[in-house]
DNA sequence: TGTACATCAGTGAACGCGCGTTCACTGATGTAC
DNA sequence: TGTACATCAGTGAACGCGCGTTCACTGATGTAC
């Protein structure tokens, strides 16, 4: 990985490293030991001392803080190159690989979504640094619905009837995605699927489906098909 | 509340006062300091010692264990209540009544919420008795699409094609609610809109709407009014 | 190429803290006769 | 109604623990000449 950068000295590229191991350790952490994150018990891990630690984060913040940024880019990174293997007119097609990376994802690495979309953790407040990979994510939804509607397959929808402020709200977020020309209505359609993705994962992981039932996958499937036809992805009407 | 319980000696009651004024303090705890529940804290804030706790709680997690059961059934009460107003031909108003409640409730019992609907303690397994409460919950929204099918308003949908395991345990979850004649289809989209409604509650709770809208009033009615399409309940087609 | 100095990585002991839980105790409230 | 005893509520000290963070240190890696 930093073979193509020959500015590195040895002793950045083994920093580099290093900082990356501390990372994979800390989520190791979180995901095995059903705990709190703890720079001790990472140090424990890793073997070192736990002062060693702050040579790389200079204090248990900041070392979350990276967890949730790398989080935020992980998971769109995963998005992002499952949904551009598409083609750009199969719009159903790339919001379920959107769905599905999103949920594939968050089982992998559940305790980086349980920082991502859990809980706020107590005492800390994410920085502003998040902004831009959340913005990512999302912007491939919105770069969805902006090629239906250039395409021609999606447009405004009269019914339910959208609140004058809401469409307000939302048409000064699609300016700022530099994509005008998506009407209030169907970003709302979209933020209706977006948050039944999430929620319905988020059930799956926490376990509010248990005893609802015992196939995750058809449950998820059916519950996609439903959202994509709400927002009037579905092409075999 | 205990005045007709004539049963209750002083101290019974003395004593039950102080169990839900522990719990009342834990909660307080959690909503205004941001950390874990800790009973030190708890006890700091009632002015007595420490240990005094464990006359009233055997352990930091059997407080928790109420705690949790007290918001499931808070919340179950809350919905239940708001619920049985409306008449029973009003399957739209029903529903949306159930969700504004539900996010009304999250909002002003926020650790709560967080403790039923965010991310599971570390080192915390919820107890067998909150089948209980969750089943109070939503066996509302099951008695929504029961009414709808005794009325003939609801029915089974053909697309999008459900799965057949799917399907099969549905139905099972549906025979255990005592209401055999809802077909699967229809169940799941209940749960689309259930999951939908959790998804959204969270989703601006935890601040993932930040920046999206600042009206998330409007955001949820119409994201309730497309998720009440969805399910079939819009009278007004 | 070799030497002198600066920079960095990692150690281990120590700090102060808050936590859950236990225990022997004191005093008040209930119960039996 | 009054006394003797059992039950309970609450105290305060103490336990052992793991935590984040600091600090003076040793030794290795880099840099300048």
């Amino acid at each position: 990985m930093w073979d193509n950068l020959p500015m590195a000295t040895l002793r950045e590229r083994v920093r580099a490293e290093l900082v990356s191991e501390i990372k994979a350790a800390a989520i190791e952490q979180l995901e095995s030991e059903d705990a709190d994150l703890s720079l001790r018990a990472i140090a424990r891990r890793m073997g070192m001392a736990s002062s060693a630690i702050y040579r790389y984060f200079p204090s248990r913040d900041d070392l979350l803080t990276a967890l949730i940024l790398d989080g935020y880019n992980g998971l769109a990174d995963a998005v992002t190159e499952a949904e551009a293997r598409l083609p750009r007119t199969d719009l159903e097609g790339r919001l379920t690989t959107c769905a599905n990376t999103i949920r594939r994802w968050a089982q992998e690495h559940r305790a980086e979504y349980a920082l991502l979309y859990g809980t706020p953790i107590p005492g800390f407040r994410a920085p502003q640094d998040t902004v831009v990979p959340v913005t990512r994510l999302s912007g491939v939804l919105v770069g969805i619905l902006a090629d239906g509607v250039a395409i021609g397959v999606l447009g405004a929808t009269a019914r339910p009837a959208t609140d004058v402020r809401l469409a307000e709200d939302l048409s000064g977020l699609v300016t700022g995605f530099a994509h005008p020309d998506i009407p209030a209505s169907l970003i709302a359609r979209g933020l209706t699927a977006w948050m039944g993705i999430f929620g319905a994962v988020s059930f799956e992981l926490w376990g509010h489906l248990h005893g609802v039932t015992n196939d995750y996958d058809a449950l998820f499937e059916h519950h996609l098909a439903l959202l994509n036809q709400l927002v009037g992805l579905t092409t075999d009407t």
